[in-house]
DNA sequence: TCCATATTTCCAATAATATGGAAATATTGT
DNA sequence: ACAATATTTCCATATTATTGGAAATATGGA
């Protein structure tokens, strides 16, 4: 993962809302909601999440699929899977025992 | 992790000058380095360098000790490993099959 | 075609962040 | 006490992010 793209899906989740969408949308992986839902169940109006959402997709970390009259926004797994490796990666470099994630240890 | 703290440190490694302080302190860990020479290896001035380390340990990812005339920064390895395993979870809730990071991988 | 509904864009106000010069503070050696 | 060096705070400026009302766009159904 570059180091742009790593900003990128950073600051996307360093915002409340937009961690709460995404979040929401982990938990209702795979079908994904639609912005009504999503505005609904989280209590934000329509540009607001909008502009949020837009913040994720183009970090890589959701995608969106046109339905009918309806838009169907779905969490990128591939995305946060490159952000957590990033970040993996990033903070083993050179000293891997001083840095073991649950996930690494055998 | 609680989510606030997930959004300060996501917010703190959201920033390229940051991400790049920081990842020169793993690369120097577990001794770490003064301000000065993080300040020389990233041409960043002193002022703008001193808010970004503030940034950085207030978000827990970096620790501060102070050595006579010198200040001692270093990588919190257990800051990092938090957020990563904040992600982890995050992203694997409820859904463990569609989020295999490298790390779980058996 | 016309209406109802879903979503986005436009836009302006507001808030938060980043930057770095100048000055302040702290510590060590003389 | 003084000079030299390291780091931080102060502060003004510039930049970027967030918010949501109003209007625009798009789609499906009557």
């Amino acid at each position: 993962m570059e180091n742009n793209n790593a900003v990128s899906a950073l600051a996307a989740l360093a915002q409340e809302n937009r961690l709460a969408v995404f979040r929401l949308l982990v938990r209702n992986a795979p079908e994904g909601l639609t912005p009504g839902v999503i505005g609904e169940q989280l209590e934000l109006p329509a540009p607001t999440l909008s502009f949020h959402l837009k913040t994720l997709a183009q970090a890589g970390l959701v995608t969106a699929i046109q339905e009918g009259r309806f838009v169907r926004y779905r969490a990128e797994m591939a995305g946060i899977n490159a952000l957590i490796d990033f970040l993996t990666e990033d903070c083993c470099c050179g000293h891997p025992q001083l840095c073991i994630p649950k996930g690494k240890q055998e």
